[in-house]
RNA sequence: GUGAUCGUAGCUCAGUCGGUUAGAGCGUCAGAUUGUGGAUCUGAAGGUCGCGGGUUCGAGCCCCGUCUUUCACCCCA
């Protein structure tokens, strides 16, 4: 066993995976560019300045922190060493970090780069994101995120747009999904009318996980969190809507009416049912009232997209956020996104066997080598494949034909052209399939004519 | 961060009660009339048994630590 090996909950990328992973990202870019997103990048460090405080405590604590470069001790106060506050310490040593998502460094462009973008802003971000979390089924610490994300328009087309980008990229995919909605604003009302406004993180990841511990188990956490009987009884009848979105949604009405943020939480969710049932999507979006989200900068809709036929944690997630510009001294400026899991995608393909198996093949020919003038030959004629743009390649030494012809095969080359001494003197060469193992001369133009 | 779990050849795995030189299959490489692959046959290479310490006359096997794998919790794509 080697002694080098990679980071805990890193992976590397053989050409197979990485054909299928191209297949994904291939995918969901054609859908953003279909949409009107354009691309940006931005560095896989930030300043931890930008990205502190924006992910909640747990947030915070997942977030890898890169180490100050030089003499990263000799500045720091001896006291504070030997006090070995961590917290304390790491002001001192490091003022960068890996980024945790791509929403945050978005915003932060926005802000940077306010006078030369032009709202409404539609762009599209594919690039890796890390979370010091402990890997374990659909959990990694470096991994993908696919997000698009429309700024600078409050409108509840763009809720209705991601939507219908989430159903044209599972679609696409072969992916069954449900799409579950729910409403920050509608949470809000929930904690008001109940009393506990200012516990609104603590009663949504409690109601968060309704599916997962039922409903014993959320009272049981919500009392934990401080919430008296009466006020947990109140919530009862929130956490047992039943019946189809437009049933739940007149029912909480009711419920929530003396709430004006809850009234506006329901409306909002209302229009955008309301013009997808004009669309007749075939993903069925379903209004999830437990569905929180932990992230604590979305303020209205809030999605979160899970495979039917796989077990596994959401492989998209996103909503939207009034004011993380604000935070970067931008206020007022509305945004909404979504973010694609494009690691959890490939696991849910991989376990349901969705992959395409075109996305394997690579090298269409081979043009065997012979040595001497016959390699000359070769590699002209490589050279008039590769103009033709048929992706070919020649083997790089004369080896014995048994070891090219292996080489081929274990590639899953489909042809060989051959072109030894009798080839290069009478100007026609040999095309072999390597399915069939029929084998025919050819001119140089039929070949290329042929496998174009 | 908490609690489990795994680690032996490139890969998948055997390895008895602690006993002498650690095995198999697949793969790799080399051959089986030098211009033809997949099949078959022959042969070869390949191991600090994750790493470090301990117990023992003796450790792949027992104990401790550590790293990694997988899984659950927390949280999340």
């Amino acid at each position: 066993m080697s002694t080098h090996s990679i980071p805990k909950g890193t992976r590397d990328f053989n050409a197979i995976e990485m054909a299928r992973r191209n297949y994904i990202f291939d995918t969901i870019r054609s859908v953003f560019k279909l949409y009107g997103y354009v691309p940006i990048e931005t560095p896989a460090m930030e300043n931890l300045s930008t990205l502190l405080g924006k992910y909640g405590d747990e947030g915070d604590k997942l977030l890898f922190k890169v180490i100050n470069s030089g003499d990263y001790l000799g500045g720091v106060d001896e006291k504070v060493l030997v006090a070995k506050d961590s917290a304390r310490l790491l002001k001192d040593i490091s003022e960068k970090g890996l980024r945790y998502d791509l929403t945050v460094p978005f915003a932060r462009f926005v802000v940077q780069h306010r006078n030369e973008v032009v709202f409404p802003f539609k762009r599209y971000q594919i690039q890796p994101v890390w979370r010091a979390d402990r890997p374990q089924k659909g959990r990694y610490r470096e991994f993908y995120q696919c997000d698009v994300d429309v700024i600078g328009t409050a409108s509840l087309l763009n809720e209705v747009e991601l939507v219908r980008i989430t159903d044209e990229i599972f679609t696409r995919l072969g992916i069954k999904v449900l799409v579950k909605m729910n409403n920050r604003k509608i949470l809000s009302g929930i904690a008001e009318i109940i009393g506990e406004a200012d516990k609104i993180i603590d009663i949504t990841v409690a109601i968060d996980k309704l599916d997962k511990i039922g409903i014993d188990g959320v009272n049981k956490e919500l009392s934990e969190k401080g919430l008296s009987e009466s006020t947990i009884d109140k919530l009862q009848p929130i956490l047992n809507l039943g019946g189809s979105n437009r049933e739940k949604l007149e029912k909480l009405k009711v419920v929530l009416t003396s709430s004006a943020i809850g009234i506006k939480g329901i409306e909002e969710i209302t229009t955008i049912f309301a013009y997808l049932d004009h669309l007749g999507l075939s993903t069925q979006v379903q209004l999830d009232l437990t569905l929180a989200r932990g992230l604590n900068y979305y303020t209205g809709a809030i999605i979160e997209v899970k495979a039917k036929d796989v077990e596994m944690g959401s492989i998209s997630g996103g909503g939207r956020y009034d004011d993380l510009t604000g935070i970067f001294g931008m206020p007022g400026v509305s945004g909404v996104g979504i973010s694609f899991g494009a690691d959890r995608i490939y696991d849910v393909l991989n376990e349901l066997n969705l992959f395409p198996s075109e996305t394997e093949q690579a090298t269409k020919v081979m043009v065997a080598n012979f040595g001497d003038k016959e390699e000359i030959a070769g590699l002209k004629f490589l050279q008039t494949l590769q103009q033709s743009g048929i992706p070919s390649e020649m083997f790089p030494e004369p080896s014995k034909m048994k070891k090219q012809f292996g080489y081929a095969d274990s590639k899953k080359i489909p042809y060989i052209v051959i072109i030894g001494s009798n080839e290069v003197e009478s100007g026609i060469f040999q095309l072999k399939n390597m399915l069939t193992g029929e084998q025919e001369l050819l001119s140089p133009e039929k070949i290329i004519e042929k496998l174009k």
